[in-house]
DNA sequence: CGTAGAATTGTTATATAATAACAGTCATCG
DNA sequence: CGATGACTGTTATTATATAACAATTCTACG
């Protein structure tokens, strides 16, 4: 991995090689410490969904596997690695968009609430505590009980706002 | 349509025939106003959708329309009868079950907010007031635009969590 | 009326996303 | 080592959704 690759999308510049390592590492830790076996396979998916901040499908995976290792994987190798890696809190799926993205702070298990800009396509997570309460509080007053928050805010943001 | 049904859930027991009534007339004011043309088929789907308070996925409306028509429609057919309906705002998708589910208050478009019961399967879709200012407060602080918001809540309903 | 144009619906084929079921391989521990 | 369980490979299939074009129906206007 190439330390100072420019980032795959426009905004936010940064030396995304960090996310990355920084994702790997985080991720070698959960793992351990949850004793589940990070394998190459699965350090791979992982790291392809890190390759951008924009969610990636399944297929789209799959078809970078394949470029790489001439015989190509099918679809389960792939839905298994991104069930693995969800259990363990290093991906959020999307399901507005059948897509999967890495997650931002694994080390506490937490739901996924995101900005997702519609031109541009980068996906932001959320810090839970800013929508959380709102959801916890209408379900106390419910009397239901909490097991997923999907929460997947499309729109613009701000860089392509201002472009247009 | 029988005026005393059972619901179709056992949960918050009530009339569900006069839920049915109030969407499809509210549905035909909706559309006069806009100038759109509820037909026949649009007006038949939107009223299998809401048939119980459960998201219910294309297919199973499909299967519904074959057994009582008996040429069998093809997908696109309730694909597009549903894409009006959202249009209109009459119905909403539910992403996170791939399933559609009738709008509890057309009259003003909103977006749809749910909690849904991972045991009985019942939607409960909630007033845009509760969770919207959280959301509108986080999208301000980033200086994103929001279009559409999917906030889908699983967990358990009371009744089905005193069950077990 | 009658017909042109637009909207709606029908039909066939296909794309896209996900999983079931079973076979083979690999890691680890006694 | 060898048995056990975890992981991966493989084939087939299911589930969800859309593209493209043909046929029909509605509506407005002459």
């Amino acid at each position: 991995m190439n330390k100072f690759v420019l980032p795959e999308h426009p905004h936010c510049p940064h030396d995304h090689s960090q996310c990355v390592s920084d994702a790997l590492s985080a991720a070698e830790q959960v793992c351990e410490r949850a004793g589940a076996r990070l394998t190459a396979l699965r350090k791979r998916v992982l790291e392809l969904v890190w390759q951008s901040h924009r969610p990636l499908g399944a297929y789209d995976l799959l078809e970078t596997l394949a470029r790489e290792d001439d015989r190509r994987p099918a679809p389960p190798t792939v839905y298994r690695a991104l069930d693995f890696l969800q259990e363990q809190g290093l991906v959020h799926r999307i399901a507005s968009l059948n897509a999967f993205i890495g997650c931002a702070s694994p080390e506490h298990t937490h739901q996924g609430h995101f900005l997702i800009c519609r031109n541009c396509r980068v996906a932001i997570e959320l810090d839970q505590s800013l929508i959380h309460p709102a959801i916890a509080k209408v379900a106390d007053q419910m009397d239901f009980s909490v097991e997923a928050e999907t929460v997947e805010i499309a729109g613009l943001c701000s860089q392509c706002r201002e472009a247009a």
